[in-house]
RNA sequence: GGGAUCAUAGCUCAGCUGGGAGAGCACUUGCCUUACAAGCAAGGGGUCACAGGUUCGAGCCCUGUUGGUCCCACCA
């Protein structure tokens, strides 16, 4: 036994895991018997590092797979990372600037290129970073969202849905990021308060000379207004229906239109409609069949004569797709970017006196959640999925219950996410991920979608056909995840065996980027729910709860919390006190905390394998078990009982709690003071072997509980345990037993601790040294409770450091000035050999007295009402009248002792 | 505007189906006792946000109020 004092996992992890994963232990096997369990990992972005968000995502999944591993699961943690293509692209775009090149500089190609090399540098990286967390996943079974595999299934999926109508291409209204330049998704949209303004302007009526009052946040989208709109109800404007505005400053003719949309209750209940830059109006547009005007280019500047000859050429050409927007040559605004043109345009019309007033307003704006850039509406030729077909049974499982969200409370979430979506747009004007698989004919314009490139255009023949340059959104293939990685579309073994998953471990933050999309995909393509149960966990905040950030700078990298304490200790302060679905905080006092706990762990094994160095190992035999063995025998199991159960629950915070509280104070701060008489005075062998033999047991199924909180540390003692067995992590998990219950022991321990503890708060309170030894008289009238005192008597002496223990049945030969304490099973006294103050230990005494009476109070109350007596539960009122009968018997002691202290024996 | 969630010890949080308020850290006191000072022992500290209700019994269930956080939403 060569154990350091103080556990340092520095060396320890890394060796531990080598030998794991050289020992292929994470390798699932698909042709065992077994049944399966298995679990897809949510992907990591190859951007960058690891962060605590990420140690979170895997520590839960990999605690469970620990255990359904030792439960004897075949089971299957597969892992891989995403390509992440708006993310990955603009930080390579970023990183070439630092070389002063541009993508454009480098081409398709030449760009792709080097997004590989990235890839192949931040991908390798954040999976060293998940092996050092110890995550137990099956490396060879490792994926890309972007490996051939994946595209095979990205393709295909695309195909079919194509052939199936449910993925079309149009022009649409859709949010378009300046910054990124490209469009996104609804979901990829924030919504941020920010301070603006509401102009009024005054458009002329036409046919009555009128100035037309409408409110506006946009002023600078009113070069594209292509009508006004009032509502058909407002008797305020009945005058002006069929009428005709003049739009101010390129003096346009555009109609008053009556539709719904315009709310009488607001502004003036005149809207200006701007159909090609906002989506209401985009739909009013519609319904009226307006013109689209675009007045700002892809960029963020307002259009200008050479942007409205490029469009007129393809609306001239034919080629243009329908519902292709005009564009507008916005004279002198042309090349304003959009904040420089809402300042002009404002002064021009105030110049014109059209401008009515200003007024102040908070109102959201939509930003782009990577770089929150105000984003701007457009109408633009973009790829959709439709949704409404493949959200219904999405919506349906889920309320069918075929998969449950733990905590219960994101099933809404996830329905009302599901049950609000509009198509999906997937086309992103970004070089890296999927391309889409799409080609356009040079000669007619005839669109094929396609898994290759087709030879020729199979409507004119032609052979020049032009590939969509757009790619997909990333979450597009992150959707088919679950089973793209074990090889769908084929038929493969895998698939067979371990699809679909068990778990989804994730943050609820892209419950609806992923997890809806997985739903629906692996009902669309798969017909099955891809999992049964999502895991939803929170985000770990900063000590003073702001999210970690870049920009803030105070993220915690996990890689330094594991050098300083140990991926170990990191796991469990990742877990405990946390709850599914809820955010919390990191506070280094909390890695800390860990840390001292696996430390204890250690300690403890180290005090067992010291002590057994002279002890023969023996497996437990009852007839040799004194009370003490039995008493943690018996909590192990329960233990063991309701640990599984948590975790089985995924309560797993709750789970870890109670193990800790185990092995902290019922194994090492009772149990092992309990055993250490035995080891260390002159008990029989058979004695220290059977608390040798308890200690093994215990300790070994302790770790095999803890093995999947802490796999590192429990490896590394399981190794000094020769188990014979060549790891902890495919050891068998320990059972709940029947027969290793002992509720007597239980009892007569609980006693036994009740003395000890009584003893300790009397030296404490009579500041007696704690290296003083004292004599301990116990008086119970009860023989069986003698005798079982009379059993723990050798522990109780040493715990509470007395020389000398006498277990009596009446108060015989106890001197008048002993000091005294009352507990349940016995009364108790030690002389002492300074007087003590008689006035202070009447006042002690005095203190438990009132303690007691409370009690006693509450308990008669309880049992004296009727209706409880009547109602409660049977076995409720036996406890109370138990009770009741144990403090009335403290009490007539207690009173009894104080009596002889004020009036004498 | 809709929805969710939180309010428990000085701080951060647990508290599972309602049956005598818990942990970690911090604090006080005393201990280097041969596993561990990253430790041991003892202790202080809570009208469980507020107001009602259901119940024999409420931190837990219901209603409302206040305050905070978050999500969703096409309010010009």
């Amino acid at each position: 036994m060569n154990m350091e004092k103080t556990y340092s996992p520095a060396g320890i992890e890394e060796k531990q895991y080598e030998r794991w994963e050289k020992k292929g232990y994470f390798h699932a096997d698909v042709k065992s018997g077994k049944p399966k369990y298995s679990i897809v990992m949510p992907p990591p972005n190859i951007t960058g590092q690891l962060h605590m968000g990420h140690a979170l995502d895997n520590t839960l999944p990999d605690i469970l797979i620990r255990m359904k591993r030792m439960q004897g699961f075949e089971t299957l943690w597969l892992p891989g990372t995403d390509h992440a293509s708006i993310a990955t692209e603009a930080k390579v775009v970023e990183s070439l600037k630092e070389e002063g090149i541009s993508k454009e500089m480098l081409g398709r190609e030449g760009f792709l290129s080097r997004v590989w090399d990235w890839r192949e540098t931040y991908g390798r990286k954040i999976v060293e970073q998940l092996r050092k967390l110890g995550c137990s996943c099956d490396w060879e079974r490792e994926r890309f969202t972007m490996d051939v595999g994946c595209s095979h299934a990205v393709k295909t999926v695309f195909v079919k849905l194509y052939n199936e109508g449910l993925i079309y291409r149009g022009n649409r209204m859709i949010n378009w990021c300046p910054t990124c330049r490209t469009s996104i998704s609804d979901a990829e949209v924030e919504h941020e308060e920010q301070e603006g303004n509401f102009w009024h302007l005054l458009y002329p009526v036409k046919e009555t000379g009128e100035l037309l009052e409408l409110a506006t946040t946009r002023p600078e989208t009113m070069l594209g207004d292509t009508a006004v709109a009032i509502n058909p109800e407002d008797p305020r404007y009945q005058h002006l229906h069929g009428c005709h505005v003049i739009l101010p400053l390129i003096d346009k003719e555009i109609p008053i239109v009556l539709d719904e949309h315009a709310d009488m209750e607001k502004g003036t209940g005149v809207v200006k409609i701007t159909p090609a830059h906002d989506p209401n109006d985009f739909e009013v547009g519609n319904r009226h069949d307006l013109p689209r005007v675009r007045v700002m280019t892809y960029d963020g500047h307002m259009t200008g004569a050479a942007d409205k000859a490029e469009a007129d050429e393809l609306l001239a050409s034919g080629r243009a797709a329908q519902g292709e927007p005009e564009v507008l040559d916005c004279g002198k605004y042309a090349g304003m970017t959009v904040k420089e043109a809402r300042k002009a345009i404002v002064a021009d019309l105030e110049a014109l006196g059209l401008l009515k007033e200003i007024e102040p307003l908070k109102h959201e704006v939509g930003t782009c959640y990577r770089c929150h850039t105000t984003i701007e509406p457009m109408v633009s030729k973009q790829w959709f999925v439709k949704m409404e077909p493949l959200a219904k049974p999405a919506i349906e499982t889920v309320e069918k219950g075929h998969i449950r969200f733990v905590p219960e409370r994101f099933t809404k979430l996830y329905l009302n996410w599901m049950n609000n979506t509009r198509d999906w747009c997937i086309s992103r004007q970004l070089w890296w991920g999927h391309q889409i698989p799409a080609w356009y004919c040079d000669e007619c314009g005839e669109t094929v979608v396609a898994h290759e490139a087709p030879a020729a255009c199979p409507k004119c023949g032609s052979a020049h056909l032009t590939q969509d340059p757009d790619t997909l959104d990333t979450w597009f293939s992150s959707a088919l995840w679950p089973f793209s990685t074990m090889g769908w579309p084929e038929e493969t073994e895998d698939l067979k065996r371990f699809y679909p998953t068990d778990v989804l471990a994730t943050g609820y933050d892209i419950i609806g980027f992923w997890v809806s999309r997985m739903i629906f995909s692996g009902l669309a393509y798969t017909g099955k729910d891809p999992f049964h149960t999502v895991l939803i966990h929170g985000i770990v905040r900063d000590e003073k709860g702001r999210k970690m950030s870049k920009s803030l700078g105070n993220g915690i990298d996990p890689l330094e919390v594991i050098e300083k304490y140990g991926a170990d200790a990191l796991r469990i302060m990742l877990v405990t006190g946390n709850s599914p679905g809820n955010d919390m905080r990191f506070y280094w006092e909390r890695v800390e905390a860990s840390r001292n706990f696996i430390n204890k762990v250690w300690n403890a094994s180290r005090f067992m394998l010291m002590n057994m160095e002279n002890v023969e190992r023996k497996p437990l035999a009852a007839a040799t078990l004194q009370d003490e063995d039995k008493w943690i025998l018996s909590r192990l199991n329960q233990v063991t009982k309701e640990v599984t159960e948590n975790i089985e629950r995924y309560e797993l915070g709750i789970a870890l709690q109670k193990i800790y509280d185990f092995v902290w104070e019922e194994f090492c701060d009772w149990y092992i003071e309990m055993v250490k008489p035995r080891f260390y005075g002159e008990s029989q062998q058979a004695s220290k072997e059977a608390a040798a033999a308890t200690l093994y047991h215990v300790l070994q199924n302790a770790l095999k509980l803890l093995h999947p909180f802490i796999p590192f540390v429990t490896e590394e003692i399981y190794g000094y345990l020769e188990t014979g067995e060549e790891t902890i992590m495919k050891a068998p998990w320990p059972l709940y037993d029947e027969s290793l219950n002992f509720p007597e022991e239980e009892q007569r321990i609980s006693w036994a601790k009740d003395i000890v503890k009584a003893v300790r708060q009397i030296r404490v309170d009579m500041g007696a040294a704690p290296s003083k030894k004292l004599h301990l008289t116990l008086v119970s009238g009860e023989a069986a409770v003698r005798e079982s005192l009379e059993k723990s008597s050798g522990f109780m002496a040493s715990l509470a450091n007395a020389s000398a223990l006498q277990i009596q049945a009446d108060k015989s030969g106890i001197p008048a000035d002993a000091v005294s304490a009352v507990t349940g099973a016995a009364t108790l006294f030690i002389p002492m050999d300074e007087l003590v103050d008689k006035a202070k230990e009447i006042e002690r005494l005095s203190g438990e007295l009132k303690k007691l009476e409370g009690e006693l109070a509450r308990s008669r109350g309880m049992l004296s009402n009727e209706r409880f007596i009547s109602k409660a539960p049977q076995a409720k009122i036996d406890e109370e009248k138990a009770k009741l009968e144990k403090y009335e018997k403290m009490y007539k002691e207690v009173e009894e002792r104080l009596g002889q202290l004020r009036y004498g024996p």
